[in-house]
RNA sequence: CGGGGCGUGGCGCAGCCUGGUAGCGCGCCUGCUUCGGGAGCAGGAGGUCGUAGGUUCAAAUCCUAUCGCCCCGACCA
C-alpha cells in the first residue's frame, strides 16, 4: 500500500477528549474516529487491526472444532421473554419498535438467539457437542461509556455458545475454549492472566475472566506468587485465621463519639489504627438482617457473602432497616446486644480490644471481646482481597495487578436452555435440556488492550500478529529518484512475497515522516536513503527497539521476510 | 443517576467576567527555498460562535430552555 493512496489522517496533537493512552494514539495515529459517545468508526489502518485480531481469534476457534455462524444484531422482544430477560435485563438493553410497534432490541448478547436456532435443528445427543461462535457488533447502552475502544457502546465481540449433553461433556467443551482462549491471548502477544472471576448475572458454577495485564486496566486482580493461584479481589479466596478463645483483657468501655460515623472519624476521634476497629455492615441477605463484621481497615465483599451464606441475593441494608435492627442510626451498629446472626470476617478472630458501635446513636464501645461480649455464628472469609493478603491455597502473599479484561468463558448449565425448552433426546429417550457454556471475547477491546500494553512516549508499538501492515518502507530523500525508485521496488517486492508492506511515498520532511511510522507503530522499519544506497543497503530497525542495523539490498526482501516470520507467534 | 467540566474554521485553544468590527497555533491551498527526527519565507481559502427563545440600539459574551461531548463516582456477561 502506498500512502499517498491511502486514507491515514494522523494528527500531531493530543485529542481534547481522549484521556487515556490508547484512545489518544488510536485517535492520533488515525485508527479511529468517534461518532458519538461509544460509538466510533474504523478507518482502514483501525480496521486492518481489528481482522487480524478476527483472523487469529477464527483460526483458533475453528482449530477447537467450534463453527462460525451469523446471528442477527437487531433481536425480537418476544425471544427475550422466553427467557426472562426482556423484564430484567436493565436499560443498557437498546430496547425500540418497528413500524407495526412491535418491540424489539438491539443485541447485547446472543443467547436466546442461539438458543432459538438450535432448539429446532438439535434434536438428538447423536448431533453433541456443537460449539457455534459468531464474531458480531454489539450494543450495551452502557451508562457511562468511557475511554475510546475500552468501554464503547457499540462494539465488535467474539461470542460463542456450547452445547453438550451432560455436565462432563460440558466441562470438556469448557476446558477446550479455556485452552483455545489461552492460544488465543497468546498469539495477540499478550502478557495475560486467566483469573477465576465472579458468574454475576448469568449464574452457574465455573468462570474465567482473561485479564491483560496493565497499569490502567479497570479491574483488580491478584496472584498468588507461590501457587500461581490467580483471581479478581471479588473472589479471591484468603487463608483464615484459626478462630480462638479471646485473650483480651480490657474492660469493655461506652463512649461518647458524637456525630462520628464513619471509620475514618471514630479512629480519629478515638485516637486508634483502624486495624483496632471492627466495622458492623447490616446485610440483607435473602431479605434477611445479617450483621457481617470485617476490620476497620478492610472492605466487606458481598459476592463473597452471598457464596459464604449461600444465599440467592444479598442486598447492603436501608436506612430504616438498619435502625430496626440495631436501634441506632446508620454509623453506631455494632454486635453486642444484637439478635440476628452475625457473622465475622476471618480477620476478626484475631482481634482482641476492638472498638465497635454501641447500637446507639453518639456512642461506641472500646476494649471489646467476641466470645466474651457477644457471639460470632460463624467466621467467614467475606472481605476484599487486597495484595499482601495470604493465598487462600497456599497462605503466600498475593501480588496485585490491574487488568483490562479481554475474554470471559462461563460454564453456563441449563439455565438457559430449561426456561427456553431447548432440549434433545437422550439415549435412553428421555428428553433433557442442553447442558451449555458461553465464551465471549471483545475483539475491539483487544484492540486498545494491545496498545495499552505495547507504547512508549512516542506512540504505538504494535505486536506483530496485530500490526496493520507489518513493515513500513521509508524513502528518506524524495528528490533522489534512485532512493525513490529502490523503495518502490522494495515496497513491490516484498508485497509479491506476500508481506504487509505501507510505503511513505509523501514528500514530506524524513522527520515528519519518522514521528508518522513511530505513531502508527508498524513493528518493522526499513529506511532507503542516498547514503545507504550507495552501498547498497537498506537500514531495519524494529520499532521497539532504538538500534537500527544496515542489510544489503540485494538480501533486503529474503532478510525482512524472515523478520517478521520469527516475530509472528506460531500459528 | 450524583458530582465536575466543555461546546468558537478540519484539529488544539483564546475571547465571555466588564455586550460594540471574531483571534492565535497546527493543518489546508499557491509559489520559492529546504530535505535523516513534526522546516523557512511570501501570499491565500475557510467560522450561522451547539440549537431555540429572550433581554438590548447592539449578543460568542447577559438570561431561560434544550441538545451533545468529556472526566470522577455508582453501574457492568
Amino acid at each position: 500500500m502506498r500512502y499517498t493512496q491511502s486514507y491515514l489522517p494522523t494528527r500531531k496533537e493530543d485529542p481534547a477528549d481522549a484521556e487515556v493512552i490508547s484512545h489518544k494514539l488510536l485517535l492520533r495515529g488515525g485508527f479511529i474516529r468517534q461518532v458519538g459517545a461509544g460509538i466510533y468508526s474504523f478507518l482502514p489502518l483501525g480496521w486492518r487491526v481489528v481482522r487480524k485480531v478476527e483472523q487469529i481469534v477464527r483460526q483458533e476457534m475453528d482449530r477447537a472444532g467450534a463453527q462460525e455462524v451469523m446471528l442477527p444484531a437487531v433481536q425480537p422482544a418476544s425471544l427475550w421473554e422466553e427467557s426472562g430477560r426482556w423484564t430484567k435485563y436493565g436499560p443498557e438493553l437498546l430496547r425500540f419498535n418497528d413500524r407495526k410497534g412491535n418491540p424489539y432490541c438491539l443485541g447485547p448478547t446472543h443467547e436466546e438467539v442461539i438458543i432459538g436456532l438450535v432448539r429446532d435443528e438439535l434434536r438428538s445427543y447423536k448431533q453433541l457437542p456443537v460449539i457455534l461462535y459468531q464474531i458480531q457488533v454489539k450494543f450495551r447502552d452502557e451508562v457511562r461509556p468511557r475511554a475510546g475502544l475500552m468501554r464503547a457502546r457499540e462494539f465488535t465481540m467474539k461470542d460463542a455458545y456450547s452445547f453438550d449433553r451432560d455436565e462432563a461433556g460440558a466441562i470438556e467443551s469448557y476446558r477446550r475454549m479455556f485452552d483455545t482462549y489461552n492460544r488465543i491471548f497468546a498469539r495477540c502477544g499478550f502478557t495475560f492472566r486467566p483469573v477465576e472471576a465472579d458468574t454475576g448475572s448469568i449464574g452457574g458454577s465455573m468462570s474465567h475472566e482473561f485479564q491483560v495485564l496493565a497499569d490502567t486496566g479497570e479491574d483488580a486482580i491478584v496472584s498468588c506468587p507461590a501457587c500461581s493461584y490467580t483471581a479478581n479481589v471479588e473472589l479471591a479466596q484468603l487463608a483464615g485465621v484459626p478462630p480462638r478463645p479471646t485473650s483480651g483483657t480490657a474492660e469493655r468501655t461506652r463512649v461518647e463519639t458524637p456525630r462520628m460515623r464513619t471509620v475514618e472519624q471514630v479512629t480519629g476521634f478515638l485516637g486508634v489504627g483502624a486495624d483496632r476497629l471492627v466495622k458492623t455492615l447490616i446485610y440483607m441477605v435473602d431479605e434477611q438482617p445479617v450483621a457481617i463484621l470485617v476490620r476497620g481497615d478492610t472492605e466487606a465483599n458481598e459476592i463473597k457473602i452471598k457464596r459464604a451464606l449461600d444465599a440467592v441475593e444479598v442486598r447492603m441494608a436501608e436506612e430504616e432497616e438498619v435502625i430496626k435492627v440495631t436501634s441506632a442510626p446508620v454509623g453506631f451498629a455494632g454486635p453486642v446486644g444484637l439478635t440476628i446472626p452475625i457473622h465475622a470476617d476471618s480477620l476478626v478472630a484475631a482481634m482482641t480490644d476492638f472498638v465497635v458501635g454501641a447500637n446507639e446513636e453518639d456512642a461506641h464501645l472500646t476494649g471489646c471481646n467476641w466470645g466474651r461480649d457477644f457471639q460470632v455464628d460463624s467466621f467467614v472469609d467475606v472481605r476484599m482481597a487486597r495484595p499482601g493478603d495470604p493465598c487462600g491455597r497456599c497462605g503466600a502473599a498475593f501480588e496485585g495487578y490491574k487488568g483490562i479484561e479481554v475474554g470471559h468463558v462461563f460454564y453456563l448449565g441449563t439455565r438457559y436452555s430449561g426456561p427456553m425448552k431447548a432440549t434433545f433426546l437422550d439415549a435412553d429417550g428421555e428428553a433433557r435440556p442442553f447442558v451449555m457454556g458461553c465464551y465471549g471475547i471483545g475483539i475491539t477491546r483487544i484492540v486498545s488492550a494491545a496498545i495499552e500494553q505495547n507504547h512508549d512516549e512516542r506512540g504505538i508499538i504494535w505486536p506483530m500478529a496485530l500490526a496493520p501492515y507489518q513493515v513500513l518502507v521509508l524513502p528518506v530523500q524524495y528528490q533522489d529518484e534512485a532512493v525513490l525508485a529502490a523503495a518502490g521496488q522494495l515496497h513491490d517486492e516484498l508485497e509479491a512475497v506476500g508481506i504487509e508492506v505501507l510505503l511513505d511515498d509523501r514528500d514530506e520532511r524524513p522527520g515528519f515522516k519518522f514521528n508518522d511510522a513511530d505513531l502508527i507503530g508498524i513493528p518493522l522499519r526499513v529506511t532507503v536513503s542516498t547514503r545507504g544506497l550507495k552501498a547498497d543497503q537498506v537500514e531495519i530497525k524494529l520499532r521497539g527497539s532504538d538500534q537500527a542495523e544496515m542489510v544489503p539490498l540485494r538480501q533486503a526482501v529474503s532478510e525482512i521476510g524472515e523478520r517478521v516470520r520469527r516475530m509472528m507467534p506460531d500459528r
